[in-house]
DNA sequence: ATTATATATTAATAAATTATAATATATTAA
DNA sequence: TTAATATATTATAATTTATTAATATATAAT
């Protein structure tokens, strides 16, 4: 029989496992990889992302906005041009990580 | 026209995305992240690990496989029980790096 | 040898993701 | 107002992943 606070805790954890994961999830396509990196250290617009991660275009609209949709990049509007960076510092930190690690 | 170098190294970055992506797609799971959680410390038991993560039996064993098979995790046998651990100092490291940006 | 325990495997199905093609919208320039 | 450019949306087909149930294997204890 495990304690009430054992269980609590184990209750966080999961809780967290499970965000902290769908997170990850948008992290481990490689082509959602790849923009992540692109935009690490500077807003980019959508057709400079197009030609860095050579996926379609269509493709990389649906990337852009599965990623924004889930907090990850945020957009603005210039002319006719949108930008893309990345919105969450928690994701920064992450890929500033990933970088560390294995590169 | 951009230059070779410059194609040289935007190759070098997606063939790295394209390795990074497939461990964080066996991380992007919340029952194989928190296994990878339990085993950050320590070696743990099949069972052991069952109990913490709230997955099946066969759930788990399968979670267990594509972990090691992966190269994320590896395991050995003691009298009937199967301990497994994380097998790649990089995982390790990122699991830190999450617990550093997350917890 | 039989039984119990721990773990793995297989197969079937359901659910989610990815890729592609076609079309739509918004902005600017002519 | 028309054409050109940049980006988004939709629908669908193809592929992958996740879940579940059933069965199998390996070890240890009796």
């Amino acid at each position: 029989m495990e304690s009430q606070e054992h269980n609590k805790n184990l209750n966080r954890l999961r809780a967290k496992s499970k965000k902290v994961a769908s997170l990850l999830k948008q992290m481990s396509h490689p082509q959602r990889l790849l923009i992540l990196c692109f935009l690490n250290d500077s807003e980019k617009s959508v057709s400079e992302i197009e030609n860095a991660c050579g996926a379609s275009q269509s493709a990389v609209s649906q990337f852009l906005k599965a990623m924004r949709l889930e907090g990850l990049l945020s957009s603005r509007r210039n002319g006719r041009c949108i930008y893309y960076k990345i919105a969450d510092k928690k994701v920064h930190k992450l890929m500033q990580s990933l970088f560390q690690i294995f590169c």
